[in-house]
DNA sequence: GTTTGTCTTCGAGCGCGCTCAAAGATCTAC
DNA sequence: GTAGATCTTTGAGCGCGCTCGAAGACAAAC
């Protein structure tokens, strides 16, 4: 294997990762069951934070939480699903700045759509740039393990 | 055009937009030609960062640069083939600490080469698991911005 | 009723990765 | 020779995104 074949199956490998992506959570986007009730333990739990990050996003206005007759949170179920999304769009990178924007956006009602989609779309497009940057990490990634034994810098 | 450099090009185009490291790095990874000088500004514009960055990679001991008899920064090919390491690595999100660990790995000597290929191999690991992450965050975008109109939930 | 745990608020602290400011030496252009 | 940009070192500061601690109310188990 020369370098050239090297080089172009770490690309070939960074461009089609084993596994693909799953539906899952396209399902998650969809379902809209229950009314159930959640204390900020198992809200914690289920959206993959610490409590004390569900408070702190509260804090800074990303989710209102109602409250039961003793001051405790009750996570319903918007409460939960917009967790989620916020979740998920943090762990892709998005900073709490562009979050606290949408999210106001939202509140203000349907008026705003055309400008979330905005937000939408050049989210779309950062993730895209960033998934294109991590391939090409990985690519060069690849390539470092497939030759390592010959070079010894870096 | 062959197969392979079809491949090169094709990721060239789907990955160059965003501007930043292009595939061009790729093949600094194999080219090992020069003996060239490089001040700390221009090092700094080749690779991406500010000269700021530089001093303070210098700093943490993650590249040493020579000096000229002014005590200025002189940065030759090796420094500057390890900075666009570097950056690349921090790109795709590889903590300082991690790749302390590595250069010092680097540092030591060949037989540290075993060890580096386990960091490497983690490495991948993470990159393939922050990739599917983000394809999974483009999925849920994409689904929303296709379905807006529809639900006005966040 | 008493322990033990989880909840509340509020403010402070922290780790990361830069980023900048200050004070001075040196290079570049005119 | 002089102005202005760029270099040096050192130490401090900053923005982000949590994360923790303290002090106290409430809940669940015995």
């Amino acid at each position: 294997m020369n370098a050239n074949e090297q080089l172009a199956q770490a690309l070939r490998l960074a461009v089609d990762p084993p596994g693909g992506v799953s539906v899952h959570a396209l399902r998650d986007l969809v379902a809209d069951d229950d009314s159930r009730q959640w204390d900020i333990a198992t809200a914690a739990r289920h959206v993959g934070a610490s409590p004390h990050t569900l408070r702190y996003y509260e804090r800074i206005g990303l989710v209102t939480v109602p409250r039961n007759p003793a001051g405790h949170r009750v996570y319903d179920t918007p409460a939960i699903r917009r967790l989620v999304f916020l979740t998920r769009m943090r762990t892709s990178g998005m900073p709490i700045s562009d979050l606290r924007q949408y999210i106001d956006l939202v509140d203000r009602g349907d008026v705003t759509i055309p400008d979330r989609l905005d937000l939408l779309l050049e989210h779309r497009d950062t993730l895209r740039a960033q998934i294109a940057q991590l391939q090409l990490a990985l690519a060069a990634t690849e390539y470092k393990i497939a030759t390592y034994g010959g070079a010894t810098q870096p």
